[in-house]
RNA sequence: GGCCGAGUGGCGGAAUGGCAGACGCUGGGGACUUAAAAUCCCCUACUCGCAAGGGUGUGUGGGUUCGAAUCCCACCUCGGCCA
């Protein structure tokens, strides 16, 4: 190993052989002990520090998602994820990469915030505690992380950086042509503004940007609320009843990215599952908006539709209740009822309001607009099905070929009319009727006719309006257009929209600009100045960071002023022109903080810069992240826009930043329930340490199953190994702390020999698909082995220890100074293997007839088809089945088995 | 309602087209011990049988294949995410 990569290998702590603890717990090993001793060495000679700048090894980089320090500490879930990437640091270090492992902590939240207000202690402090506590437990882990590198979100030397990204997005605007964000001084200003519309031009094309929107606001919380933070139309925290009001936000422009974010998909290595999460969330759909002319009016909606297909069928429209419209159309005697219902949906969550579940509502505005394709009048409802935050807030209505539509024809008794009629194979792939589902292949067809007239009724059944089709199909009804195929009937009718100026085609995102103000304390401020002409300006990066200033009251104040707006002397500013402002009283949301973190861990100690660009360079991308599957959405998607922002700034050289990722599972308690207080089984991480050790402790979370799976605790099988750590202690250990006489120079037996490296190819080879449970199995088999041998060959034990040490790193550091190394085995090389070493000799073959064991074989490993097969036929077993039959067929899978046809 | 994932002994799981149940836990039996703990050895899917031995078996039903836990189709159940 290359001394300049380790930063100087002291000479090791003193060996621990307290021989009295061992008498008194024959059997054990004083793992308490062990594990302080290494975790002090590791952290006095920086063993795990990363080195910026080393060029004679490749880099990898292997990133947890840093924790929210709850006050409730360490839950046994977190150390699931940390131990593999743990394991995988350790192996790759061995495996001679430069290791970047850091850690921090994702500590802004609303919690402390939470505890604040009902106790009066500042959020910093519990944040503090919190931290400190978490850190104790982390490190008792023994994890190999850069501590140097750590970072505290809510740090002003971390959010001053924070705050400079926000500044990035203020000060930029997204080139649609490009496809990429460019510095706002270089955006086109088109000709004739005036310096105010000029200037909120500008404004317009900010990637962050304020607008007015319905947010879901919470009077109890005194904030505003992510719309996954409403269940059911109450908070999630604490149960208070929400409600839509339009507020002044801060957001943030990430729908522009949209297509960006799914293309880009491509480019790394994340389960399906994810990609698909992600590509549905974006939900992406091409279709045309179209004009309608309100009769009566010089007015016109536009609808957004994927289906313009159907507009011969649209037989109604329907508003958002929140569209601009409404009140404008509604006819005099219908606008107490439309104010009614305008007031009940204001109270409903856009979940509540979607649900295919609940009864359709709606109110008619006695208005009504003209279908641009056949000059039709059709009537204007508004209803709270439709959403003013999707497409354009309004929509045709085309009750034959949409469910939602349908149910509200049949509510309210509007008409509806067939324009797109099945095949027969159309119609069975519908699932209309529930009979069967065809797939493509007939498993049970009674017979062709009996499936064409079921076929058949179903197209009647669509013909009369009876039922809804979605599909695709032939246009029928739809005047010049019969006749054409649903994907031909949109080319030609968007074209045909275009021509006549009454629409065009149009690509809409499920995607919603990202909500990025908070209406509470403990979070960025945001290096904002509003000005006493309306206008905004940033402030200078110079100017960073803008602290958080210093309170007692952290109550908001109810009517939506968040608690720094009460800090009058911070809000208020004097300017040098001798103008006044008022500083933005919002913070941002915690995905602020995370959505770059991996970043700052670059260059943690950075005064100048977020990180620079030679170690962005070398570093980046992120080779694994692991973490939960929670955020597996929202906050990866998030990262991702900020990183594709920065790089196209030039602030980062990949348009990715993370290459593989992997989700590691939920741990549930031993009852095979969600853990929580309230159930009372939660497993607490420090017990566990101190009454089997961490190493126990991590081989344990390794060994339950496979990382991804959702898996039980069970107290039993963390003995269960934490036996074999001390069977493998004893084997090699004696009773007074020193290595055992019968470890000695020798030979290793064919036997041993084939197992070790058997066992390091698995090892190996497991650890690098992340099969950490078979891994360990591997390692059990062997202990079990040499735990039976007379003398041990000093050379397979010295192997074993580096195969456990990125699993059980205490232990094996013990062992290995005991083994007389000076030092750490942290830098050793991984062990290799022999495939010549590692193959058996003679294996066993199955024997079947017919795919029935009958008998089984020894044969050498290299014996040829021929061979195995006259063996094979030679059985007694087989002889006696085979008897007064003929062999059609003898199937020899070498090492594997035989397989008689006859 | 949609999407994703999973269903294998008493339990966690292994085997991804080739000997189902590796490894661990639990349970049973034995050795050591005055005794216990610890440790070591043996057994531990179900079923018929005194035994030798046989049969069945990876959620259910079908299919593909010489051969299916594994691939295909349908269904059932559970879990997660979204609505």
């Amino acid at each position: 190993m290359a001394a300049n990569v380790i930063p100087a290998h002291q000479a090791a702590p003193a060996l621990i052989p307290d021989t009295k603890k061992m008498e008194e717990n024959k059997g054990f090993y004083n793992f308490n002990e062990i594990e302080k001793k290494w975790q002090t060495f590791w952290e006095q000679n920086k063993t795990f520090a990363a080195d910026d700048s080393n060029k004679a090894k490749p880099k990898y980089y292997v990133l947890d998602m840093f924790p929210y320090p709850s006050g409730q500490g360490l839950h046994v879930g977190h150390p699931e994820g940390y131990t593999a990437s743990d394991i995988v640091a350790r192996y790759k270090r061995m495996k001679n990469f430069n290791v970047l492992h850091p850690i921090g902590w994702d500590a802004f939240g609303l919690p402390a915030e939470q505890y604040a207000i009902q106790t009066g202690t500042h959020p910093a402090q519990t944040t503090q505690k919190n931290i400190d506590n978490m850190r104790r437990q982390i490190k008792s882990l023994g994890f190999s992380y850069d501590w140097d590198r750590q970072v505290d979100t809510t740090d002003e030397k971390y959010y001053r950086w924070t705050q400079w990204i926000f500044l990035k997005l203020f000060n930029s605007f997204f080139d649609a042509k490009e496809q990429k964000a460019k510095p706002i001084k270089d955006l086109p200003i088109p000709a004739g503004l005036t310096e105010s519309q000029k200037r909120q031009y500008i404004d317009d094309n900010r990637l962050a940007y304020e607008a007015e929107v319905a947010v879901n606001w919470c009077p109890e919380l005194g904030t505003v609320l992510a719309n996954e933070e409403v269940i059911g139309g109450v908070s999630e925290r604490g149960g208070h009843p929400v409600i839509r009001k339009p507020m002044r936000q801060w957001m943030l422009r990430i729908t522009k990215y949209a297509d960006r974010l799914v293309d880009d998909l491509k480019l790394v290595d994340w389960p399906d599952s994810i990609k698909k999460l992600q590509t549905d969330w974006v939900g992406k759909s091409t279709g045309a908006e179209v004009d309608f002319k309100i009769d009566g009016s010089d007015k016109k909606i536009t609808v957004f539709t994927t289906r313009p297909d159907t507009l011969f069928g649209a037989t109604y429209m329907v508003l958002a209740p929140e569209h601009p419209f409404v009140d404008e159309i509604t006819t005099a005697d219908k606008k107490s009822a439309i104010a009614d219902y305008k007031k009940k949906a204001q109270s409903k969550s856009d979940m509540d309001r979607t649900d295919l579940a609940k009864d359709k509502t709606g109110e008619f505005t006695g208005a009504f607009a003209i279908n641009p394709v056949n000059g039709k009048k059709t009537p204007i409802w508004i209803s709270d099905y439709v959403l003013i935050s999707y497409g354009t807030g309004a929509i045709m209505s085309v009750p034959a070929h949409d469910d939602r539509d349908f149910e509200f024809a049949k509510k309210f008794n509007l008409p509806i009319i067939p324009v797109v009629e099945p095949s027969r194979k159309q119609a069975l792939l519908s699932g209309i009727g529930g009979c069967y589902k065809y797939e493509g292949k007939l498993t049970w067809p009674p017979s062709k006719d009996e499936e064409d007239a079921w076929a058949d009724g179903v197209i009647e059944d669509i013909l009369n309006g009876d039922v809804c089709y979605t599909g695709e199909g032939i246009a029928i009804n739809s005047e010049k257009f019969n006749g054409l195929s649903t994907a031909e009937f949109k080319e030609k009718i968007t074209g045909w929209l275009a021509e006549n100026k009454l629409g065009k085609k149009a690509v809409n995102y499920k995607l919603r600009d990202w909500l990025f103000s908070r209406q509470r304390y403990w979070g960025e401020p945001f290096p904002i100045l509003h000005h006493s002409d309306g206008s905004i300006t940033a402030l200078d990066e110079k100017q960073l960071p803008l602290v958080l200033p210093e309170t007692d009251s952290f109550k908001p104040s109810g009517n939506g002023e968040p608690p720094l707006a009460m800090i009058t002397d911070w809000v208020n500013v004097k300017l040098p022109d001798g103008t006044t402002a008022r500083r933005e009283t919002n913070t941002m949301p915690q995905w602020a903080g995370s959505c770059w973190y991996y970043l700052r861990y670059l260059d943690a100690q950075n005064s100048d810069a977020a990180w620079s660009k030679e170690k962005e360079k070398y570093w980046m991308p992120v080779d694994l992240y692991i973490g939960g599957a929670e955020h597996a959405v929202l906050h990866l998607l998030y990262s991702r826009f900020w990183h594709k922002t920065l790089f196209d700034l030039g602030y980062v050289s990949t348009p990715e930043p993370f290459k593989k990722l992997i989700n590691q599972g939920m741990i549930l308690g031993e009852d095979g329930q969600k853990m929580s207080k309230s159930r009372g089984n939660v497993v607490n991480p420090d017990k566990v340490i101190t009454d089997y050790g961490a190493d126990s402790m991590r081989l344990y979370e390794m060994f339950m199953g496979p990382l991804e799976a959702t898996k039980p605790w069970n107290m039993q099988g963390v003995e269960g190994v934490h036996r074999f750590l001390c069977k493998f202690w004893r084997t090699v250990i004696d009773e007074t702390g020193n290595i055992k006489s019968t470890i000695s120079d020798i030979e290793a037996d064919e036997e041993t020999q084939r197992l070790l490296h058997q066992t390091i190819k698995k090892v190996g080879g497991d650890i690098d698909n992340f099969r950490f449970n078979t891994a360990i199995s591997q390692m059990m088999i062997f202990v079990n082995h040499i735990g039976k041998l007379p003398a041990l060959p000093r050379k397979a034990i010295e192997a074993f220890v580096l195969l456990l040490a990125p699993f059980s790193p205490h232990i094996a550091e013990e062992v290995w100074q005991k083994l007389s190394h000076k030092k750490t085995l942290a830098y050793e090389n991984w062990p290799k293997y022999s495939e010549e070493l590692a193959a058996e000799k003679e294996i066993e073959i199955a024997v079947q007839v017919l795919g029935r064991i009958k008998d089984k074989i020894v044969v050498p490993a290299d014996a040829d088809d021929e061979f195995i097969k006259q063996k094979a036929l030679a059985c007694e077993k087989v002889i006696s089945a085979i008897t007064g039959k003929e062999i059609k067929k003898v199937i020899v899978i070498k090492s594997r088995l035989v397989n008689i046809v006859i």
